[in-house]
DNA sequence: TTGGAAAGTCAACAAGGCTGACTTAAAACC
DNA sequence: GGTTTTAAGTCAGCCTTGTTGACTTTCCAA
């Protein structure tokens, strides 16, 4: 489980990961998810919305007629939770909320234009900082972003990453 | 700004980058950063300590004889929230405040055995998860996502992650 | 000797998680 | 047709972790 050779790094051959090498990937974890919510964060305060906001009009302008059951499943919180973001955003008339119609006990989320309009500047924020993080590390290290953050995460957050529509990796 | 011609995913040659590419990439990084912390997490649940906790032990572990000021910029909080977890660490005995030698208003934190082994414990876990997804992806991806992530932080937390002591990329 | 930095503390508040209990409507089952 | 299950929604209360603002103590340094 360790190698008790702790600091050296040099060439790393397929299977050589020193303790020094984990904790720096663990490192930029943690500082590099900062960024990535730093923008999104800044246009939301101020507003009465928060993260929690923004992840619910992603996925739902990402899959336009998710049920709640859905969402809440891929977001991973409660219903409860997840209804308290949702009560304010269909109320302040970002979200529509439409009643299945081969299913009438689902309801179907869709962005209005005003909710689409908050979803675009948000992600416009965040995908300007993914493309500027892109461009400065170059095409062949976005394949190994990917790969690894795929590798990371729970079985289930991997099918439900994989599944999302559109995927061609 | 945009392409306008969303979709289409084939040869990125350095620059092109669609929309829909980017939008995987922020996805990829809200489900990796959650396996990310379930480890630790699952750990915790139980003792009357949080990812906030974790963090502090972190950091503390990483830089013994750091004081707080120090660790306040790191963490990115405020001196009252880091306070909160800060003495809780200490009345438990996992962390010991120095009084500064040079400088007498300063505290220097260090881990005691008590708190070096849950640090231990804690780490080990997300090293373990790392370590499986740096594997999964082979040695070249973990380039590329170190590349990234580095690009994908503010400045500031650039600079600090950078400054972060023995760091031989 | 005085100004300011470092640390610590108290109080109050907000966001966003959680559990538990309960209702309503509609589908599914038998 | 009656029962059970499912989807959604709600109320109440709790926890963690962040925030501001105000204030004290200590002590270095100009």
């Amino acid at each position: 489980m360790d190698h008790s050779q702790t600091g050296t790094s040099h060439s790393d051959s397929l299977l050589f990961l020193t303790d020094e090498q984990l904790r720096k990937g663990i490192e930029a974890m943690f500082f590099a998810y900062r960024g990535f919510t730093a923008d999104p964060d800044r246009i939301l305060e101020g507003m009465d919305y928060g993260r929690a906001h923004h992840r619910a009009l992603h996925f739902i302008h990402r899959s336009p007629g998710t049920t709640v059951n859905n969402l809440l499943a891929i977001l991973g919180v409660t219903k409860q939770s997840l209804n308290r973001v949702l009560r304010s955003l269909i109320e302040d008339g970002l979200v529509e909320s439409r009643v299945g119609r081969a299913d009438k006990r689902e309801r179907h989320l869709h962005l209005t234009p005003k909710g689409a309009e908050l979803e675009r500047s948000l992600s416009d924020a965040q995908r300007a900082r993914m493309r500027a993080a892109f461009r400065a590390a170059g095409p062949g290290a976005v394949q190994g972003f990917r790969h690894v953050l795929e590798a990371m995460m729970d079985e289930s957050a991997r099918k439900q990453y994989l599944s999302l529509k559109e995927n061609s990796p």
